[in-house]
RNA sequence: GCCCCCAUGGUCUAGCGGUCAGGACGCCUGCCUUUCACGCAGGAGAUCACCGGUUCGAAUCCGGUUGGGGGUACCA
């Protein structure tokens, strides 16, 4: 078995893209196949160096590599050439100066339903003869089979009159040197394939099997793109999402795997993805989900692989005993910073937390009574940390909550954080009373006239 | 316009002639609890798009309709 993935490098790799290449990879892995890159750069507009250095980045990312490749479509305009010659001399190709117009005349004339053929001339574009009766079939893994009549296909321009090919020539010419069994892309291309096939007859050669993906839609049902959506492998991987979940997840919407949600690693998903099983379905990309199975592979992780990442990630070091307490908050690398900031850049500016929870409701008499608790407790340790802010807790007969979150508030200036004597622990002694103090300080300026329960901004 | 594809709760899906239509995400409630998450236990949510066949019996098979989507290049 022999697979391709052929991207062209129009920037950024789409998840889309990054599905085709996963499920390329999982087929080849699967059955001891051979992968092949191609980046089909016919488009010299779009095709840069760097738009294919950041479809290659986008794979190494995602961890598909492939055995051959990558080889580009322009290096082989040569090969092109012969086939081209090859197909002049034999018939199945011919020069024609008709233009797109004329083409657009003549279904203007002869409707819809009549494919264009044009007279050979001597000069002028390449096109491929297409046959006046039978059809085209398109035997589908996926979609099952698709006939196409031959008589509403027109005799399509395969070669420029400078002799630059078209893309639906060059691919099937690719496909066939490159020997390639399988031919798995989105279905986009399904109709493209009626005149790869044509290719392949005029070469009098086998054609690979094809297999159309459906496509993947954005939330709003549209097929999704990098314009409406942040839709490439880039966007999600500045949103903190791990490979190895996108892997996971992008795998799973459609693959046919039993329903149930479940980790996998790409050695499992190679294992078990099979090309039949694919859903016809297009599927809306849910990154709900995705930051699901993120948090899952996020918390299966161990704290110093996910410190690395995480260093790796917000390009900070020494965040272990940061991690270690934040952990099983979060659900991407993205949500990790915000949460534990304030242990190292002083507390959130939130107002209105500060308001609500340390100005209202007996707020500054608990803050007092926690920072005496804390500059007791010794030594000062998680166990101390909570004997003594527990302590305070029974004293006022309070809810736990109402002792923990002015203490919450004033060390990290917002009611969400890690656990609190975990929190304080980091901080140490010296800094969470000095904390305290500058809270106490600024809760005499902020709300010292105010009634308790002075509400909520 | 023409060609083509698709259709099970909001989303991803299981199902392959007889099921109380199962699961996951999301949502709601409760438990846990120190906030947020996690975890656990419940719950709401689907006339299986619609209509007509075939059949003793259709989500499952066939046809049509509607809806959604893709393609329609001397782009890829």
């Amino acid at each position: 078995m022999r697979v391709r993935f052929a991207p062209s490098p129009t920037g950024a790799l789409h998840i889309g893209g990054a599905r085709t290449a996963l499920y390329n990879w999982l087929l080849a892995r699967g059955h001891g196949g051979t992968f092949v890159l191609r980046i089909e750069d016919t488009d010299r507009e779009r095709s840069t160096p760097e738009n294919v250095e950041q479809i290659l980045d986008a794979l190494s990312w995602l961890n598909l590599d492939w055995d051959e490749g990558p080889s580009f479509q322009t290096e082989r305009a040569e090969r092109h050439l012969e086939v081209l010659e090859q197909l002049l001399a034999d018939g199945h190709a011919y020069h024609s100066n008709a233009t797109a117009e004329d083409v657009r005349a003549f279904k203007e004339r002869y409707g819809q339903e009549r494919g264009f053929r044009g007279e050979p001339e001597g000069s002028g574009a390449i096109r491929l003869r297409v046959p006046d009766t039978g059809e085209t079939v398109v035997d589908d893994i996926i979609v099952g089979r698709t006939s196409f009549p031959n008589a509403h296909m027109d005799d399509r321009v395969i070669a420029r009159a400078d002799g630059s090919v078209l893309y639906n020539f060059a691919v099937a010419v690719d496909d066939y040197d490159a020997g390639i069994t399988h031919v798995v892309r989105g279905i986009d291309h399904l109709s493209n394939t009626p005149p790869q096939l044509h290719v392949f007859d005029a070469l009098d050669a086998a054609p690979p099997r094809y297999a159309h993906l459906p496509l993947l839609l954005g939330p709003d049902g549209k097929k999704l793109s990098k314009r409406r959506h942040a839709a490439s492998v880039q966007a999600l991987r500045a949103s903190g999402y791990l490979p190895e979940a996108v892997d996971n997840y992008i795998a799973l919407l459609g693959a046919g795997f039993a329903a149930d949600e479940e980790q996998f690693s790409l050695d499992e998903l190679a294992e078990r993805f099979r090309l039949n099983r694919v859903s016809k379905n297009p599927a809306v990309f849910d990154e709900r989900k995705l930051r699901h199975l993120n948090g899952r592979y996020l918390r299966a992780m161990s704290t110093d692989a996910l410190t690395e990442r995480l260093e790796e990630f917000t390009g900070r070091t020494g965040l272990r005993p940061a991690v270690e307490i934040a952990a099983e908050k979060i659900q991407t690398l993205a949500d990790f910073w915000p949460l534990v900031r304030f242990l190292f850049e002083g507390p959130a500016d939130d107002p209105a937390a500060f308001e609500r929870v340390i100005c209202g409701d007996g707020g500054v008499q608990t803050l007092r009574a926690a920072r005496e608790a804390l500059s007791a407790a010794e030594p000062f340790t998680a166990e101390t940390i909570e004997a003594a802010l527990r302590a305070v807790v029974e004293a006022r007969d309070a809810k736990p909550g109402k002792v923990f979150q002015p203490v919450r508030v004033a060390i990290a200036g917002t009611t969400i954080s890690p656990g609190i004597f975990e929190s304080v622990t980091l901080l140490g002694r010296e800094e969470t009373l000095a904390r305290i103090d500058e809270a106490l300080t600024r809760a005499g300026a902020a709300c010292g006239h105010r009634e308790p329960e002075a509400g909520r901004t």
